[in-house]
DNA sequence: GAGTATTTGATACAAAGTATCATTAACCAG
DNA sequence: CTGGTTAATGATACTTTGTATCAAATACTC
């Protein structure tokens, strides 16, 4: 049967559950429940979620999820690296290659909210050197550019 | 006398004030009451300021304002280049050189909260090839870095 | 399987930002 | 410099986003 269906289950998801625990493993930290449904959740959205659009998915597996707890878990799979915050759209997004320790850019297209994750050593290097140069010691790089993708400008040609 | 003490007469408000009348006069904008004096207390505090912040210093002089005809004029400013929002701290800064329409950065420091702001070059090109690589035609580009100054550093050794 | 420290749930609240519509004031024309 | 027009503001209420606190629950170690 030719793959022409959107996949039911969300590729990588399991990959992505099991790196989280060796992850909490190493750090000495709690797997807990609520943290891999976060997880689980932001994944399978394929797309980046507010907190409260990430709480509202959650609700009917679990109902006692508060903003509180939500926030909770996000600054946790921040810290391990497997989710990210874009500031501009005050949104979370699951790391698409968590492997690396890394800095990392968002291209952001307005139109249909597609978000991509990169890593380019060109930024990486300019902006590292920019703050050498301005005697700052970077511990936090956002760089988020949004724009039109290439399938929003040739779908909708002006709207 | 030496100029020893801080200028109580902030250096350049005139001449930002005259800047954005230009800019509004030259594109048939209305330059009004509200919308100079947002300006000019982002220029007085000399740093970044959150819009409730912001709202706080108008009140003494104009006890009308609310949150929204801050928001209003801040969106407006910042159309004409002379204000930026720094995503990351959900805080407001007057541009540091309106004269070139222009992509900027900004360095932030987490420890005395001064923001530095930068036109780098290197870090234009490499954001614009990446954007063009993925497919993007940017119209946004927020770049925003975060560490601690030269100055904080030197000082307050381990804290 | 029990002990312990970390997380969570519940509640309440703070901060940030927006919608609507009647009133006001900036700018232009004369 | 007076009035007319239109854009901006004021007033009000509300939505969204994020945090503080403390008792109850649960993940992990032994």
């Amino acid at each position: 049967m030719a793959k022409t269906h959107k996949a039911i289950h969300t590729p990588g998801l399991e990959g992505a559950l099991d790196r989280l625990e060796h992850l909490c493993r190493a750090r000495g930290q709690r797997l807990t429940r609520q943290r891999r449904a976060v997880l689980s959740s932001l994944l399978s959205a394929g797309r980046a979620l507010s907190a409260y659009e990430l709480l509202e998915r959650l609700r009917p597996e679990d109902g006692k999820s508060t903003p509180a707890s939500v926030y909770r878990s996000l600054d946790f799979l921040m810290t391990l690296g497997v989710v990210h915050r874009l500031e501009s759209t005050r949104s979370f997004i699951a790391c698409e290659h968590p492997e690396t320790p890394h800095w990392v850019q968002f291209l952001i297209c307005r139109r249909c909210g597609q978000v991509v994750e990169a890593e380019d050593e060109r930024i990486a290097a300019a902006t590292e050197s920019l703050g050498q140069r301005l005697g700052f010691a970077l511990d936090q790089r956002v760089v988020e550019l949004t724009g039109v993708c290439e399938g929003c400008r040739g779908s909708a040609a002006r709207h």
